[in-house]
DNA sequence: GTCTATATGAAGATAGAC
DNA sequence: GTCTATCTTCATATAGAC
């Protein structure tokens, strides 16, 4: 096969081909509706219909309900790795790192689409056990493991005291000190957003207990 | 009427009447159901055949599948309370104190039904948002402020240095870093319980981060 | 109050034409 | 690949007898 013959086909789909044009349409319909409604309470007809195809174009590329929700789940995860990976981390002290890392996490976390994804896994990950694995590691796992270089800079710089505690256990230690009271309360308050200040606030708390414990005297 | 007449009544049921006999059968087969499907997931059929009674027995004392979602939610946050206020805080040191009621939350929170109530109310609240506030005052809300309690009986004698930071926030701090990474776990890995050991090690790690940050130099 | 039987609708999935 | 039309099953809820 000559190499000119497939050019027009790369220029015409320079990446992500992979999925028609219907396929990607079902994908995204799907997602808005597993995401508003679990795995139990969408429909294939509201899929179908949100995406603008008919019920066999969806069998189509999709056998079931269950690979359809698989697939939605693992191209959430992959772009919430993506969101969690992305932010730069700012600032020269200590304090500052951490911020920034709270207040990025905090932002993904207690968005709407963060908290709607948090709410299907957790509901189905006794059913689908696989996706509640792949999204432990998407998430909790790869947001502390980012918390955990950084202490491992901070501690090699001498700026920390872990008086013996690995970084891996006090890098869970903050991360669920900045996610836990904020995304409780936002998931049991679903009509009560919070603030800017509220989450402002939650990060600054963390913070402080985390540097009082660890953070050595200068 | 004479008192005589409703004696035997009382007699008959001594306590906790409210509900006949089939009507907790109803009551507590939903509970299981709910808990393990949740609301979409489970169906009027399930319960009734659970509970060993026809439709309309079910129908004659809850008008619906909400409702009577409604009360098996009702009832399970009932329980919930109870059991985080019932464990008797032993120990006279703060550390010992602080255990206390970290194993104890965590008994509860990471055993099957306490994390499926979670399951379900997480998935459910955005449905039934009046659930969701009602789980967190007889969970999070309680635990937290127990925990407050305590705190401030261990600030007034002067054992902690909170610098600035109210009782409350660091209570919910400490609360959040006894059940962050163990709850998510187990939320996330649904065929791989945590072993006692793996458990105290959360608690251990909380209870020192929390005293290196509050507990006053002595 | 409780049961059996059933009405009514909607779900997931497929058949067959184009 | 895509559509319309349909099959089959099962859900919630009710009717009517005892």
């Amino acid at each position: 096969m000559a190499i000119s013959s497939i050019d027009s086909k790369i220029e015409a789909s320079p990446r992500e081909p992979l999925l028609s044009k219907k396929a990607r349409a079902v994908l995204d319909a799907a997602r808005d509706i597993f995401l508003a409604n679990g795995f139990a309470g969408a429909t294939t007809d509201m899929i179908q219909q949100a995406a603008g195809v008919s019920k066999s174009t969806m069998y189509a590329h999709y056998p079931n309900k269950e690979a359809l929700f698989a697939a939605v789940v693992e191209a959430e995860c992959e772009q919430f790795l993506k969101t969690v990976r992305k932010p730069k981390l700012t600032g020269e002290r200590l304090a500052d790192i951490l911020n920034s890392m709270a207040q990025a996490y905090l932002e993904i976390v207690l968005s709407q689409d963060g908290l709607a994804l948090y709410r299907m896994i957790v509901a189905e990950a006794p059913r689908f056990p696989e996706l509640g694995r792949r999204f432990y590691l998407a998430g909790p796992a790869t947001i502390n493991g980012i918390v955990a270089e950084r202490l491992e800079i901070a501690a090699s710089k001498g700026e920390m005291d872990l008086g013996g505690m690995g970084v891996d256990s006090a890098a869970a230690l903050f991360v669920n000190m900045v996610r836990g009271e904020a995304q409780m309360q936002c998931l049991m308050h679903p009509d009560a957003p919070a603030s800017a200040a509220q989450r402002d606030q939650w990060a600054k708390d963390a913070i402080t207990a985390f540097l009082r414990a660890f953070q050595k005297e200068h």
